[in-house]
DNA sequence: ATACATAATGGACGCACGTCCATTAGTGAC
DNA sequence: GTCACTAATGGACGTGCGTCCATTATGTAT
């Protein structure tokens, strides 16, 4: 058996290396100037490789759009799932842990948002794309709605189901909210102000604990 | 002086009929195939006109999206006005009569938060676009920042200006995620669940009033 | 009636797009 | 060193785009 396949920087024959330098230069120029603008030529030129690669690596060039929609994803989910291990397991810092981090530059910055909003933009009217947008699934849901329900337990509220749901709901409501105020206004953005808005709502559903 | 400018249908010359027939072929097209696909041929053929009209009446395709996306927003804020005239003067049912508007049939269907989302995808890269998208701007954030100012007063609120300023940006990030949720889960989207908690994150900021 | 102004037409044009494939270059096996 | 295999190249191809303009149709003023 060969050695790894895993591509040396050195190789000039590195199919996994281009992949992705294609995959990232297309998140850039989107970023950069929109999905309508982001053309073959563009993105081969970015990514300093021929014409060919992309029929070759992906098809075509829709299949390397839903391609670089995934990796975006499986990059963010990522970073979450890397915040999450490290925080304790006190619901209440779970969950600010959770909005600090998606508040924090790492996750919400121009190239970010950038991409988001493009992606949102184009995913209606295509199903393969908004599979990997929808905010009501995934990690971040979960582990919120896990803290809520420990908390409701703890302070025996009536009417928990309704109160973990709005919490959960309302808080990913209120982050996607600030990604797009974000975007409309970046340089008067407040990441503490966007935490300490989000802070209040659930200091109003759980007065107790936030 | 001849009579009124304004197109009777039976005419067959009728400039701003025309007009409002491309812009609003334009604006199903992309709530229905995303601006991408969105193609001066389908334009045309939709508001059956010939393939001149577009450079004729607006001098490019890039300007007739243009005054697609500002029709659209007139006819936004047009509505919105409408629902703020028959109000009464209570600040409190303003501000929900407000977030009931936003929330409802007229404004909140599948194909406006299809074609907002269309736009702020492209709106980045492009000033033109970007002048018409701001949530901070516009009639509905001094409304509602009025109707705050109110009851921060009637309450004598310590750090009144910060109280106000919470509410009116966390309630518009919350409208905006709002619509993010709407267009991810259409059917299984609720407008009442989305007002409860809208009115919970209000309620825990003006405990005496919601 | 006639002339005038302009709304409207639709085909032609050049350009840039995404796709594809015949060819070349690089890599590991024997 | 040779072979076999596959990554990578880059130019050619056809398509469909947006723009434009010579022409026609329509309504208005004289």
């Amino acid at each position: 058996m060969a050695q790894a396949k895993t591509d040396d920087t050195s190789s000039k024959r590195a199919p996994e290396r281009h992949k992705r330098g294609l995959i990232d230069a297309t998140l850039d120029l989107i970023s950069e100037i929109g999905i309508p603008d982001t053309t073959v030529s563009l993105i081969i030129e970015r990514a300093g490789v021929s014409r060919g690669m992309i029929h070759l690596h992906f098809g075509s060039k829709d299949k390397l759009l839903i391609a670089a929609i995934r990796a975006f994803c499986e990059d963010y989910d990522a970073v979450l799932e890397r915040v999450l291990e490290d925080v304790e397991q006190n619901p209440v810092e779970r969950v600010m842990a959770l909005i600090r981090a998606d508040l924090g530059e790492a996750l919400l910055n121009e190239r970010s948002a950038r991409i988001w909003h493009a992606f949102r933009g184009v995913a209606n009217p295509s199903p393969d794309l908004k599979r990997y947008c929808g905010t009501r699934d995934g990690r971040a849901r979960d582990v919120m709605k896990d803290a809520f329900v420990t908390l409701a337990r703890q302070d025996h509220a009536q009417d928990g189901d309704m109160l973990v749901r709005d919490a959960t709901f309302g808080t990913l409501a209120l982050l996607e909210g600030m990604y797009v105020d974000y975007l409309s206004n970046t340089q008067s953005f407040s990441r503490r102000d966007a935490e300490r808005i989000i802070r209040r709502f659930i200091a109003g559903l759980f007065p107790d604990h936030f």
